[in-house]
DNA sequence: AATGATAATGATTTTTATTATCATTTAGTA
DNA sequence: TACTAAATGATAATAAAAATCATTATCATT
């Protein structure tokens, strides 16, 4: 199930490229396929040693390239903490959701909460602005920081 | 009325860099004053250009450093909105609040939402987190651009 | 299969925001 | 006044991400 689930990323992102009259090459292919197989919330360096595995002749810029692409074909979003490098979440077939963000190590746990979601489109219309998206991160300590 | 609350903006840095054990300056007494004097949201850059007016041999840096010093002093609090530079909000007095923020002109329209707000709370606590802050921000487009 | 137009790649450089360095100056105090 | 250490200002370093560019690869057309 879970191939199938990368099948259906993988299509999604072909039918945008040729949508956008793009080319389709191994170095997409094999970036693409690591990036849905590896967990979430991955940097483009953490993406790039993985994929240097498969494909050892592979550039840096390549992969980066890739993900700011799949960014655009709304597969990818980028997550950005503090000063941290920038980290790509996958999103085909996830429901939105947010972050709480563990000060201590730095994990991110994802939350989602229909209230508060409701709550946003209110309030953003009470002010007569038009959302299209949001970011909620919540800061603090996790429960396994807290029991150490 | 405004220039009391200038002049406790600047007791209390004033107290906060005397707890620290550092050291009061013409710098400072500019760049703070410029600093609550500006409008909201400012980065270093723009800061750094009102305070040469009265000050032409100030350092960039030194308006960098002191930003930096007033986050400790818990008087300034950096935004950070995409890839834009650090915009630097005055804290002191003002109310936490979030922002609606415009995709077409930037603007940073200040809200704020009780009920939002306890329910972040309720949903940290769902996840045995303990909340310290959070960020709020609904990108979308607002009422001025939509009138355009 | 060969061609040609152009997208993609990989190595490298550039950009840009922020922090660090360091010689010099200055503040606070004894 | 003199001493100690913080602060300053000029500059360099850092680091993430984007841009550049010569070369290679893709793909529609022949
Ligand atoms: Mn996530
Ligand atoms: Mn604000
Ligand atoms: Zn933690
Ligand atoms: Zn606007």
């Amino acid at each position: 199930m879970d191939n199938i689930n990368k099948k259906e990323f993988k299509n999604t992102f072909i039918k945008c490229i040729e949508e956008k009259g793009l080319r389709h090459t191994k170095q997409r292919e094999v970036i693409v396929d690591a990036f849905f197989s590896a967990g979430r919330h991955i940097t483009s360096e953490e993406l790039f040693n993985i994929v240097k595995k498969k494909y050892p002749e592979i550039g840096y810029a390549t992969v980066q390239r890739n993900l700011n692409l799949l960014c655009k074909c709304c597969l990818a979003e980028e997550i950005k903490i503090g000063k941290q490098k920038t980290r790509y979440e996958q999103k085909y077939g996830n429901m939105h959701h947010d972050h709480l963000v563990c000060l201590k190590c730095g994990r991110l746990i994802e939350v989602n909460d229909d209230k508060i979601e409701k709550l946003q489109e209110k309030l953003a219309k009470k002010n007569n602005f038009t959302p299209i998206k949001h970011k909620l991160e919540i800061y603090g300590i996790c429960a396994d920081c807290k029991s150490k």
